[in-house]
Parts: C-alpha cells; structure tokens; sequence
DNA sequence: TATTGTTATACTCTATAACTATA
DNA sequence: TATAGTTATAGAGTATAACAATA
C-alpha cells in the first residue's frame, strides 16, 4: 500500500498554520486580558453573549468553543462573580439561558479601548482589505460541511 | 474617556474567528489521531522534527506551539515510546536536540493518506486557489511585529 | 426515548517561578 | 550574567461517561 504520501510541510498545514497565527496574534490581547480578571475562555463568554444576547448553554458553548462540561462550570464562576446571570426558562425548565449581566457589559467596555488599538496595529500592519478578505475566508472555513467519516 | 468603542462581531474578531476555523477542521483530524496513540501535541512534534529535522527544545517548542515546560514532559514520554531521541550535544552542554526516530517517522507514514485524504476533502469544498490564498495570509500574520505594548 | 445540563474522573496543557547546569 | 532546559506547583481545560431532570 502506497501510503507514504509525504505531508504538506507544516508552514501549509491548515491546523498548523491556523494555531500558530492565532498564537502570534493573541499575545497582546494576552497582556489586555491580565489586567482584566477574565481568562480567555471567560472573555469569549462575555463576548459572545453580549453580542448574541441571552443564550442557552449548548449554544453558547459551541460559539464560544468550549465544551459542556466546562461551560457548566465556567458559568457557575462567572455567575458567581457577577458577569453573567444563569435563569431557567418556564417554558423548557431543562435549559439554563446565560445573560450577561451589567457589570460584564462594563468589564467588556472597559477593555474596548484598547482591544481596539491592538486590532488597528493589526489592520495597519496586515492591510484592511487583506484582512478583511482573510476574515472571509475564516467565515468560510467555518461554514464547511463536517465531515462525517 | 470614550472607551466604550464597540467590539468587532465576533465572527469579525480574528482571535475567535481563527479558533473557530480551527475546530471546524481540527474535527476529522482528532479523528484520525485517536486511532494513533498520539495526541494534537505530539503529532505537531512529530510533524515539526521530520520537517525540519534535529532541533533545540526551544525551537521546536515555538514551532510547536508549546510552552518549553510542556515540551520537556512531552518529549520525555515521547522518547519512552520510541518516537524521539534526546541527544545532548558536545559543543554546548545546556542544550538538548531531539530527533524523530524510524517508528515516529513510521507513525506519520502511517496516517499520511488519511491525513492526505482529510486535506483533499478541504480542496475541494473550499476551493484549491483560495486555499492557498489562505494559507499565504495566515503565514503572513505569523510572520507580523510583535507588539511591544 | 431524546434532550439539556450537571457531575465525576482522569488526563493533559497552561502559566509562572524557582532551580540546575553550562556558557 | 545570560542561556537552555528541568522541575515544581497551582490552576484550568479536554474528553468521556454516567447521571438527573425534563420534554
């Protein structure tokens, strides 16, 4: 069996090359993040619920890349911190909608300053319009159907 | 101070929309490596020694995306299981070259077509040209300044 | 029976600092 | 003194399965 096909080297490997610019850009939002309280993941929390108000957990896990599990413990700390508020519907008391909660709201304001700055570095740096088609191409990306096998 | 800017959508923002593009195509992947014995961690290593052959722990840890006191738990499981060598070098003591081995060269032959297979299925629902357009930008993000603030 | 979320568990990675050996 | 790597440690995420409550 010929399966000794050689790999793309590892520059033109999409999972390589995804992680590593990820990390090349996250630096500075690193820094931004720990002055902030929040780690990553609790950011992406804040981000996706402000902007996709309130939500339940399945869904808010799965925009935010988290697992279920850590989702459910995320939020509980959170909650717990006061950044977002847990409630379960009346209509399907197996759900919990995540909300963000004002003081999330001032937490996420309180860093859009300089959040934007980094971005703009990027854009000055990258080019707008490359980056926005790169933006459009990660949208894509996304939008691939799964493979099932 | 006006620093309540609002944030990009989030499918805007480069950090998360990057991770998202990787999820989406890190799922097959995960896939294959389960049935390896491996995890994304030492495949990377793997991928990144046979690329470039003998290397620094140090080098090989930013190529792999890996904090160095990762790198030297994983490697020493790695040459327990017969995937690397650690060697130090005589003209400089501190130093530590790791090499893949024949079995960690096999263990990549053997998932080569899979991983081929995976890739080809990307071609050809994303688009062989802006592939490539894409892999050219995410080289080009790696490769911008660090921000010194 | 299927769905939603929680809990439990084992494993692993992250992040930081302190440490050793060498240069 | 600086560098390369290791060790230690605390904290957190990953992944899976089992479970409870509800539909």
């Amino acid at each position: 069996m010929a399966n000794d096909l050689p790999l793309r080297r590892t520059k033109r490997s999409l999972p390589i090359a995804l992680l590593r610019a990820r990390e090349s850009v996250m630096g500075p939002i690193r820094d931004m993040l720990a002055s902030s309280g929040v780690n990553e993941q609790k950011w992406r929390v804040l981000r996706v619920l402000q902007e996709r108000g309130p939500s339940e957990l399945t869904q808010l896990a799965s925009e935010a890349c988290l697992l279920l599990p850590s989702l459910t413990r995320i939020a509980r700390a959170m909650e717990e911190d006061g950044l977002i508020t847990r409630t379960t519907p009346d209509d399907d008391r197996r759900k919990t909608i995540a909300a963000i909660t004002p003081a999330g709201e001032a937490l996420i304001r309180t860093h859009s300053a300089q959040s934007a700055s980094i971005f703009a570095r990027i854009e000055r740096d990258f080019g707008l319009e490359r980056l926005e088609s790169l933006l459009d191409m990660l949208e894509a990306l996304q939008a691939l159907p799964r493979a099932k096998d």
